[in-house]
DNA sequence: CGTTAGTTTGATGGTCCTCAAGCACTGTGG
DNA sequence: CCACAGTGCTTGAGGACCATCAAACTAACG
């Protein structure tokens, strides 16, 4: 038990579903087919059919979708404890890339072992569905990012998630985290250009908000920056389960 | 069986699997409280933890969030065959609201049901991950509309997109649809202004591309229009059942 | 026939993009 | 030990895209 008890994922899923004995050997024998890839490593092709879903043990990923242009929108960062790849196991065919961003590890689950966990543990499935729905909820926040922030509220709000995100696996404090992203990757999660990018973390800086650099984040004034970007942690929040 | 046959959601989810007998009786069960809601009405508020799900059977619904500015984003539209406020169900409380833009009719799904249908028949809860699985990827290309498009191929994909959608369950043909959404809709849906869109399908519409006008979407190029939109419904596919 | 919701068009300006160039740091090979 | 390249960061200048403000117009509806 003591694999689940450690696993990033299993402390997730626990805080919506209180998971039986047997449905934590279940979600262990997930977690078996323990794999490392190096950074750059491209877990999934757009258009391909694929055959694995990955629990991200440890580093980060990125998943995102390219236009013909040659631009890309990162879609989501993700982060120990989150499921990569579900999306493409359920539709007929992959429509984004998966991306390891460090060195990462992970656990291959197979589409077959998926199902029979199912089939096995409903509860289960009704956890992984939960899940999913956080991620897609942080997701749609995204979408506000872009679509109703001004680029510096935008930023902000990102910064914060990630945070939020972080601290709930045990990787960041209130002053801040280690975060391994390039001011590229920001611009293109965020439907920015590097350049303004650039412009709007030293803004953030001299306003005494929050400081971006040399692969950390560090929250200068955690409160001022909240307020500054309307940050509420409703769409991620898991106060305690949902089924008992 | 008939009611199952019926709703665009069986036909919508087995398209995903091949469901059994027993399957449809389940899912017959959760279309049984049948509702009726006016244009306008608000089933979903933000911030309130929510008791129920809705299955739209006809009419119009949108998703959307807002924020203390006074603007909002509108997440994406449901149409018949849709699941409404599943998220919600699963999540502590609504994250964000959702209305009636058109009288509708739904079927009312208690979380108690929906639990109790997954535990029964554990193909549907994968059947029910297949369709959020597809809103999300959805809800991912409308992000990349907002992030990376222009204000026109955004427009031109968008309104390519719920066609496509439409079609699926027989609400749309190849030259157009009708269409309830108002010019502020789809600015609110799209990151945009009012004034913007306005002139976005002027521009369109002299063009030769398609013309939104009086409730209705005419596309009067559609190979045109998907070109220059650059319309790929490989996020939206479902050729075969995936589980037999 | 007044009211209201939605559409259309014009004028002005701000946010953010693009292009361009210089800087800082790191690792590599001569 | 020092070019040198590579990657990422920084700053400037100019301009495009789209927001905002404002006002007229249309259609629907009581």
């Amino acid at each position: 038990m003591t694999t689940v008890d450690a696993s990033p994922l299993g402390r997730k899923l626990r805080a919506f579903v209180a998971l039986s004995d047997v449905e934590f050997a279940v979600l262990s024998r997930l977690h078996q087919r323990r794999r490392s890839f190096a950074a750059g490593h491209a877990l999934l092709h757009q258009g391909h059919s694929q055959r694995s879903a990955y629990i991200l043990a440890s580093g980060w990923a990125c998943s995102y979708k390219t236009l013909p242009t040659g631009t890309r929108q990162i879609v989501d960062f993700q982060i120990p404890g989150d499921i990569l790849g579900l999306r493409s196991v359920l539709l007929q065919a992959s429509d984004h890339f998966i991306e390891a961003l460090t060195d990462i590890e992970v656990s291959e689950v197979l589409p077959s072992e998926l199902f029979e966990a199912f089939r096995e543990t409903p509860r289960l499935a009704a956890a992984v569905l939960w899940a999913a729905s956080r991620d897609e909820a942080v997701v749609v926040e995204h979408m506000i990012d872009i679509g109703r922030r001004s680029a510096e509220e935008r930023v902000a709000h990102f910064l914060l998630e990630m945070g939020f995100r972080l601290s709930l696996v045990g990787l960041a404090d209130k002053t801040g985290y280690p975060c391994p992203l390039s001011q590229f990757h920001l611009a293109d999660a965020l439907g920015l250009s590097a350049v303004h990018v650039n412009r709007v973390l030293r803004k953030l800086r001299e306003d005494g908000l929050v400081t971006f650099r040399r692969g950390n984040v560090h929250f200068d004034d955690p409160g001022g920056l909240i307020a500054f970007a309307d940050f509420d942690t409703a769409y991620l929040d898991q106060e305690r389960p949902l089924l008992q």
